[in-house]
RNA sequence: GCGCCCUUCGUCUAGCGGUCUAGGACAUCGCCCUUUCACGGCGGAAACACGGGUUCGAUUCCCGUAGGGCGCGCCA
């Protein structure tokens, strides 16, 4: 059984090699893995790779009302894009009940627990109470010493922690420091429900033990929870892991991150363009830092990740340094692994089955032939593919506004000249194309973009666009002239064919 | 309300008592490159929240104040 290889992998190592690192991720499944969640699951993962260690995935199921599958597919799905590996199978959480159930009663048995017969009414009240009197004491453990023959007969009872009534419970954190509670502001936790499910504050501190777990990384919301945890483990005897509590990311205006800020599941990012290489450098430098190191390879990572250097005040969510930061690692990808990249992209996007459809064997070579250009132009995939619409494009080429003020009559006629220079290039390359070009801006003395600027619209039906000869290169010279001649079919400008 | 945590350029951060005229990166502004847009290069502007201590000396240590965050369930 699970715990007990983890007590004998545990005993086996107490007098020799220190344990190896066991490092959790531990997501409940109620909605996508959101991007705190993805940096949460990254620390982890880094923490574990740095020191041979390993990275268990558990699925905190027990809110069975909430808990979906389709949310744990999102978190799978989420973890293996952004290329975070976990080590073993995953275990949920709610499959082990039983076993929080036996430590419940092992507890009570050894009398660090006790049933609390208060009824749900007799809570509020307390809470009310204790508010009012400015107490943080919520429960006032009067079940603690009471006699059970006492209990109403028709109460189910919970099982309640019989915590220290007085001295401090202490952790300390990787992160935090040393962080320290009085004990007498802190209540008697319930470990059992009167229904006999375990509650979290009990599962989490079994299944990390069980699990061999040796540090807990997780968001520093659960600080709290560390030392109520800290209570359990101490009443079992057992060891407490390395705790490191991060700060939370917030919005960009320091609030809490909503999903306009960025709160977002990692395949929304997906979905934008985002590469996993750039999203996780983006996502270890929120809070952590390595001198003035700004790009880390993932091995670069794995090596310089460490607990102490992650700061202690939260992060705000920068978009604009993502984007950055994604942009350097497109320029940095193979011309080919960004088409692929590409393709695996049009599955998740509204209109990737239109363009996936198109990248006949021809124009997927053209795309690759363009990506040089395209690719430094980009921050997203998705400007990749904006970027190359004009291989998307069928003729007669829609012009947006900008690229139809472009073509004024003079242009129009200046295109036309153009058009006659192009017909005579042979062989159609981007060099000879630039010759001829140049040749007629030069004979007209026109600066070069007075004859490039109609040319791009013509081709690409906008005012901006990758080197205008790299266009014309990559479309080829049936294409180009043919997009060139559909703009020159007003009456007023004519082109005199040979 | 109670408990805990946080506070260096707009943002991410370096700094771990003198090296700070506070460094880097993103964003921003200017210039250069240039067929557009980018990329790239060069340069500029930009911060130690505030008030007390401690010390020969505080961005660095301590205490307050202010501001922000998290937690306070028989949710996870």
């Amino acid at each position: 059984m699970l715990w007990q290889r983890a007590e004998q992998v545990r005993t086996n190592h107490r007098d020799s090699m220190p344990d190896p690192v066991v490092t959790r991720f531990a997501p409940s499944p109620t909605g996508f893995l959101h991007i705190g969640g993805a940096r949460t699951a990254l620390f982890n993962w880094l923490y574990a790779r740095g020191r041979g260690g390993k990275m268990l995935l558990r699925i905190e199921d027990t809110d069975r009302e909430r808990s979906t599958q389709a949310a744990v597919d999102a978190i799978l799905d989420g973890l293996s894009w952004l290329g975070i590996a976990w080590d073993g199978e995953v275990i949920f959480q709610f499959a082990r009940s039983a076993r929080h159930r036996e430590v419940a009663e092992q507890m009570l048995a050894s009398g660090h627990a006790y049933r609390c017969y208060a009824s749900a009414e007799e809570l509020t009240q307390m809470r009310e109470a204790a508010r009012r009197e400015g107490r943080s004491k919520l429960y006032d453990g009067r079940w603690r010493d009471r006699d059970p023959r006492e209990a109403p007969p028709s109460v189910k009872p919970a099982i309640r922690l019989k915590a220290p009534l007085t001295g401090e419970t202490v952790i300390d954190d990787q992160v935090q420091g040393r962080v320290a509670w009085q004990n007498e502001n802190l209540d008697d936790l319930v470990l059992l429900r009167s229904d006999g499910t375990p509650t979290y504050m009990l599962a989490v501190v079994v299944d990390d033990h069980d699990m061999g777990v040796t540090h807990i990384i997780r968001g520093d919301d659960h600080l709290t929870n560390a030392a109520r945890q800290k209570q359990i483990y101490d009443s079992l005897g057992w060891h407490v892991p390395t705790m490191a509590h991060i700060p939370l990311i917030h919005g960009p205006d320091g609030s809490k991150l909503s999903k306009r800020h960025g709160a977002l599941g990692v395949d929304a990012y997906r979905a934008m363009g985002y590469l996993p290489p750039a999203l996780r450098n983006y996502l270890v430098r929120l809070g952590w830092s390595h001198g003035d190191q700004e790009i880390f390879s993932t091995e670069e990572m794995i090596e310089a990740f460490d607990l102490p250097q992650i700061g202690r005040s939260p992060a705000r969510f920068d978009f604009a340094k993502l984007e950055n930061l994604n942009g350097h690692y497109i320029r940095q990808s193979a011309d080919a692994e960004l088409v692929t990249a590409i393709d695996r992209l049009l599955l998740h996007l509204a209109n990737g089955a239109n363009l996936a459809a198109k990248l006949t064997p021809r124009l997927r070579q053209q795309f690759l032939t363009a990506m040089p250009s395209l690719k430094e132009r980009a921050k997203t995939l998705i400007d990749i593919i904006d970027g190359a619409h004009f291989l998307f494009a069928d003729r007669p080429i829609p012009l947006d506004d900008r690229a139809k003020a472009l073509l004024t009559l003079e242009a129009k006629a200046l295109l036309g000249e153009t058009a006659q220079e192009l017909i005579a290039v042979e062989p159609w390359t981007s060099e000879g194309i630039e010759q001829a070009v140049r040749r007629l801006a030069e004979r007209r003395g026109l600066k070069l973009g007075a004859v490039a600027q109609p040319l791009r619209a013509a081709l690409t039906g906008r005012i901006t666009s990758p080197g205008i000869f790299e266009v014309l290169a990559v479309l080829g010279k049936e294409e180009s002239l043919g997009r060139v001649l559909d703009q020159l079919t007003d009456a007023d400008v004519s082109l005199r064919a040979p």
